[in-house]
DNA sequence: GCTTGACCTTGACATGGTGGGAAGGTGCAC
DNA sequence: GTGCACCTTCCCACCATGTCAAGGTCAAGC
């Protein structure tokens, strides 16, 4: 199988999939007489589970970490749970600092007329730097 | 003014006042005759903005539109709204995919014992792609 | 056998915002 | 005149992915 039908068949492009061998993540792949990479149905397993971890937002790093527990036998749950909680918590830490910005920007946005005339409470704020309740 | 006070005074970086100049965001400071750059309170003022702006979560590009409105005395406050408003959407749809991510991530995880044993429903989900809610 | 088109190869560069560091010049206090 | 803190420019790194370029390979149709 060539890297064309794995991206096709894993959902990981062949760009990425090259980069994944690159960094280790990945074991390189068998190659043809011509220098054609070819790809059995274990290394399509490997793909889609990168993949699937990518869609559920894990860094490399910790995908490279579950690919290890995955192929370990005699992984402790615990482990994994561990893993997917720090990246719960990064996640929910983001959530948060994106739930605080759209706050600020949201009452300020309120505050503007968002007209012709010139006067705009959010440019105000970010020129003056008052603290974030002080327009009222 | 040198820049390290400058970086004091702005919380600014002075790696990062270098390169808003040399991306064209500020304009280029003045310079001594040793080649020092150096800072007056208008430039103060901008690094300011930029930086309140930046912690607000705005890029770059909306940063140089927001600059120009705030320069503009003819400005309408409606431009300062529009892009204020792309910005919470974007905010809010990263949230909403962190969010999606996150539910996932707990509901696997709430069913993961995170003991000794191998047995873990987040590994499984990422090995076979079962539809989320499968488990259950 | 030759052409064509789809695929593969490697490599370089871009994104965005920031940090780190090296190698060398400057300013000031002692 | 020495030492230290600061400044300068320039390059590299992150992270995950995309784009582009120049060239090799394969299979099908003529």
């Amino acid at each position: 199988m060539n890297i064309g039908e794995a991206a096709n068949a894993t959902g990981v492009t062949a760009k990425m999939i090259r980069h994944y061998e690159q960094i280790g993540l990945i074991r390189e792949a068998g190659r043809t007489g011509a220098g054609y990479r070819t790809y059995g149905p274990k290394d399509l397993s490997t793909l889609s589970f990168i993949r699937r971890s990518r869609d559920l937002g894990f860094s490399i790093v910790q995908i490279r970490d579950l690919l290890a527990l995955w192929q370990d036998r005699a992984r402790a749950s615990g482990d994994v749970k561990r893993i997917a909680s720090a990246h719960i918590d990064e996640m929910k830490e983001k959530m948060r600092l994106l739930q605080e910005m759209v706050h600020t920007l949201e009452h300020l946005s309120a505050h503007c007329h968002g007209d012709d005339r010139p006067d705009c409470p959010i440019i105000e704020q970010l020129a003056a730097g008052k603290a974030e309740g002080s327009c009222c």
